[in-house]
DNA sequence: GTGCGTGATGTAACCGGTTACATCAAGCCG
DNA sequence: CGGCTTGATGTAACCGGTTACATCACGCAC
């Protein structure tokens, strides 16, 4: 053995005896070995403490046992949960999960290209790489994206767009608000932009005119005060507000009662994720239930299958769009009853 | 070059005419190599896109350029914050992260080991893994235990006992409380038992009794939410409360006022941790604010440092225990005017 | 007894880098 | 001119596994 570190191998061989074919067949359960001789090398491979090195095995199967994701990064629940989704199902397959947060740096694309190249598949998160470059990486591995659409890449995600056509409908039928405004910036990432465009979609379904552009903020909730400061002190607060994510409607919600106006009464709100707090806060939140949780197993589970055995290649993955289900959740904050 | 696949060094050797030995001083920079030679071999570099295999840098660097972050989960800002402290240093370094959540499964020991082999360092977060064998396992590498206290390991970690201490100092002093429990299951992972160990210590110094025993619930919001309704249904409010964390308090203000009990003033509560929400929520929220990303990033570079250079070996870790500062954050919930 | 099939095991190449050491040419000096 | 130095480059071993293929002994059939 090594003055320091590990046996190998070949420790293993000289201790029992035998060749380092041998070694590696007992250690891969391979059957083709006479069981005295089995023995014999698993009480050297007990006695020495052997374990295959992680790193040989990477270089011989040319597999890394790894999943790569990227992300603008670990803010807000949204992400948390996603990476818990793709954990949950590469633990069960013994892969390792590498976490990586462009948050939006010039640089980010060398970093993906680097954590490529240590991983067996990526799953990626619309918006936080160029679809060009992740197109053509993704002729070598196989790629997911997840809360995006492309034409060229496998896709995870829900509908958006669809869900929030879905809430604001209800704003406009169920308690027939008119003057309707959308918080949260759609400049950015898939995911706000298609919110915004089903918010526009059900207005444009009743003919009506939004009452007023989306109103540009971050996504964390003190720019749901300072939006609702905003629209206080502007004095003309709509009838109802669409918030890209909940934790905008968490500030807002805080913020208006001090200022003396009341949710739902003076202007309701409904919000996007099911945030664990949307159902406490008071009212409680009217909001879209997404799997996001599932969305990251989901995207996990497709890579890794791209993946394949070791002998196999790493497919690249066809385009493809895998849609799941997302649920409004009706509560209180829209006007309803509780 | 290998029909598929990237080329690798002795296939830009064969097309500059050079041998491997050259190729690879020159992708490392080393001055020993007559200029023409090295435009030739850029050159080949250039024209066949080679870039070293990061597997063939660990192979013979022994390094796997990967730090590993053990923790229960992602669920809750803090895990999110503590990994992005983690990352944020990893970058810097050109250092990937690989995340491992435990879910307290019963097999986490071997997945800890499993990770251990594939990382230079560990980040391991108090109360995941056991502690012996932690202790063997950083006899090989690097391990930095966060939020927790070991004498045998280092330790990254707040006094939450001291800053539980401080918090519950001002409920007895300044708002002259003296029916005071505790929210949280303090059986857990060192952090909350820590915390209440430091609410025990206040009312020790005060001389006064606890007004009952702790109320033992997960961490979660909705755990709060049922504190809250067993409290009231006990008829028996303290005058103030002490959570184990803010998502607790949280879940606690969502419910209590419907059920006609106000706060602060039926019962006044305080936090842990300062949530973005804390500062938001009405009444806002008294807690303590805990470095937490700080905690991550220290762990990080004390981890990474350890490391050393390719060649060094990676050196244990002698024991040590780095304490960070904590803040308390008087707001209104603890009865404190805004 | 010879030839052949079979099962167990060993040998050596390979995965993709780095590097100690060998080699070699050129320049310099006496 | 011979020997030494120096700088550039090449050779081959090594890191730790896997595996195609070779080898060998044994048993069986003819």
């Amino acid at each position: 053995m090594a003055a320091s570190g590990r046996p190998t191998v070949r420790d293993i061989a000289k201790h029992a005896g035998v060749s380092v074919a041998t070694v590696s067949r007992v250690t891969r359960q391979d059957p083709k070995v006479a069981p005295p001789t089995r023995e014999r090398v698993q009480a050297s491979i007990d006695a020495l403490g052997y374990t295959p090195s992680a790193l040989g095995l990477s270089l011989a199967y040319q597999r890394y046992h790894t999943l790569g994701i990227v992300l603008p990064g670990l803010g807000g629940p949204y992400f948390a949960e996603l990476v818990q989704g793709v954990e949950s199902v590469a633990v069960d397959a013994g892969i390792a999960v590498n976490v990586l947060g462009t948050h939006f740096r010039p640089d980010a694309g060398r970093s993906v290209q680097q954590l490529a190249q240590r991983t067996d598949a990526l799953v990626v998160q619309g918006g936080t790489a160029d679809e060009d470059f992740l197109a053509e990486l993704a002729q070598t591995m196989p790629i997911v994206l997840v809360a995006a659409t492309s034409d060229r890449l496998t896709t995870v995600r829900t509908d958006g767009r669809a869900a929030a056509r879905e809430v604001t409908t209800h704003l406009l039928e169920a308690h027939g608000y008119r003057r309707l405004r959308f918080l949260g910036s759609p400049n950015g990432s898939p995911d706000p932009t298609s919110r915004y465009l089903g918010f526009r979609d059900a207005l444009a379904d009743h003919g009506i005119a939004e009452a007023g552009g989306p109103l540009e903020y971050g996504f964390e909730a003190e720019y749901g005060a300072m939006a609702a400061r905003e629209l206080h002190a502007s004095g003309d607060l709509p009838d109802a507000l669409v918030c890209a994510n909940d934790e905008l409607a968490f500030g807002v919600m805080a913020t208006l009662p001090g200022l003396g106006r009341s949710i739902p009464g003076d202007m309701a709100i409904v919000g996007f994720d099911d945030n664990s707090l949307a159902g406490l806060a008071s009212p409680t939140l009217t909001t879209v239930h997404q799997p996001t949780f599932e969305l990251g197993a989901t995207a996990a589970r497709i890579a890794l299958e791209a993946t394949g055995e070791p002998g196999a290649a790493r497919l690249p993955l066809p385009p493809d769009d895998r849609v799941l289900e997302t649920r409004a959740v009706i509560r209180e904050s829209c006007g309803c009853p509780a």
